[in-house]
DNA sequence: CGCGAGCTTGACGTTGTTCAACTAGAGTGG
DNA sequence: CCACTCTAGTTGAACAACGTCAAGCTCGCG
């Protein structure tokens, strides 16, 4: 991870992203003046569970893990989060900690915005506040997505949706599967890498996939589905 | 569930909740025209999964569990809805249908506040949708709690957690664990009825609790506490 | 060439569910 | 007032799902 001077060039990004459309020159300004860009690697992380958080992340480029931190090493990948999506809201507005730790799986440009920056922005601006409650609202549904599936279904259906899930953002980024580990995988199910291993096979023997090097490609997309569904 | 006349005075309530103190008086007669108030009875559903919601309720009086329904009549209850809390706020800014249930332990009193009052109002009111905005990321917060514990806990620790999480409501509420079955607590724990029943018995048999009729009363909170965080 | 990390496989154990049977209280109708 | 049924609670035994363990394998890298 390190810093970027306005200077370079390359990075500099304005800020053009959807989210940030309603806001006044003034307030650009305001949040323009509250951010610093940084280049985190791949491997490093962007937030990490339980730590003091002043600032939340905007990811211009590149893809990380979010993922809930167990003990014994046992993690759950929640999601993976592309460009164009916020870090560390929560942190924000509630606990000033991280809830949850993500890890950059390709080279992240990514801007660290002040607390304060945000919150100044959200009171004076209800358009932008929206947006914010929208995605918000849309974490939540995820979460509750996530606690059906872990609560409802057994092995064989959350392997099927992790696939599903990760195939779905193949098509913006082809080489999603070969930046995850078995155990990666494992971890979106919330199943042990052995278990993972064991029913990436016989998914392949029954047809639905096809495992070559480190990439997976999804051949019976409905029969997943389907499996996914069932449980 | 019955709908009450502005004119029954005994029901009617101002919109005096903390969160509506940041609305100027145009907004609280906004608010106030597009809202119904409504009892619902013991029992009744408040909001149900997956229906359509064009309105958000807000809880003025009584109780209610808030759950995610699985198939099979496999639950699971996730908070104790109590007032002054809203429910079924991600219809209004995400999908339109509820994404949880929520059932009335005891009788009910509740505004329902039509979707595009709310969303009037958070566009113009950058402080209420601060407050909104603040209310999400504790729910957010919750959840992850949630999963955090379903994931990384065994039947031992989830019942202990449940049992201390209800515990906290017997202040304000000295009868909550009279108004749940012991199905109600083995869904907060998500665990089988049976399981949940053996788990209470070894726990009264190890001093931790004792029962009573159909009251629960925690003896030995650290012991609990112990528990709950060790899985 | 050797070492270590990630992957793979099968045998075994644990956790927690399911099933079936039994009990106790609460209502219901004759 | 007594059978009756119905629901909620209770118990133990059988079973399934899944994790853990131990061992071997492969491939990239020093």
């Amino acid at each position: 991870m390190r810093p970027i001077l306005e200077s370079e060039q390359e990075f500099i990004c304005n800020i053009q992203a959807p989210c940030f459309q309603s806001l006044s020159p003034e307030e650009v300004e305001l949040v323009r003046a509250s951010k610093t860009q940084v280049l985190f690697r791949k491997g490093d992380h962007l937030s990490k569970q339980g730590a003091f958080a002043s600032y939340a992340l905007f990811v211009i480029n590149g893809l990380a893990v979010q993922y809930i931190e167990g003990e014994h090493s046992k993690n759950y990948n929640l999601r993976i989060i592309q460009p164009g999506e916020f870090v560390g809201l929560s942190a924000v507005f509630n606990k000033n900690t991280f809830n949850y730790s993500s890890v950059a799986i390709t080279d992240c440009q990514v801007y660290l915005v002040e607390k304060a920056a945000i919150v100044t922005v959200v009171q004076q601006n209800g358009a932008f506040g929206f947006n914010l409650i929208k995605r918000y609202c849309e974490q939540n549904s995820n979460l509750f997505d996530n606690l059906r599936h872990l609560l409802f279904k057994q092995m064989h259906g959350r392997i099927a949706n992790a696939l599903l899930y990760i195939d779905e953002l193949k098509g913006a980024n082809p080489s999603v599967f070969q930046l995850l580990s078995r155990k990666d995988l494992a971890d979106f199910a919330a199943i042990s890498t052995e278990s993972c291993v064991k029913l990436l096979k016989s998914f392949e023997k029954d047809g639905f996939i096809e495992l070559l090097e480190k990439d997976i490609v999804v051949i019976n997309h409905s029969g997943l589905t389907e499996i996914s569904k069932k449980g």
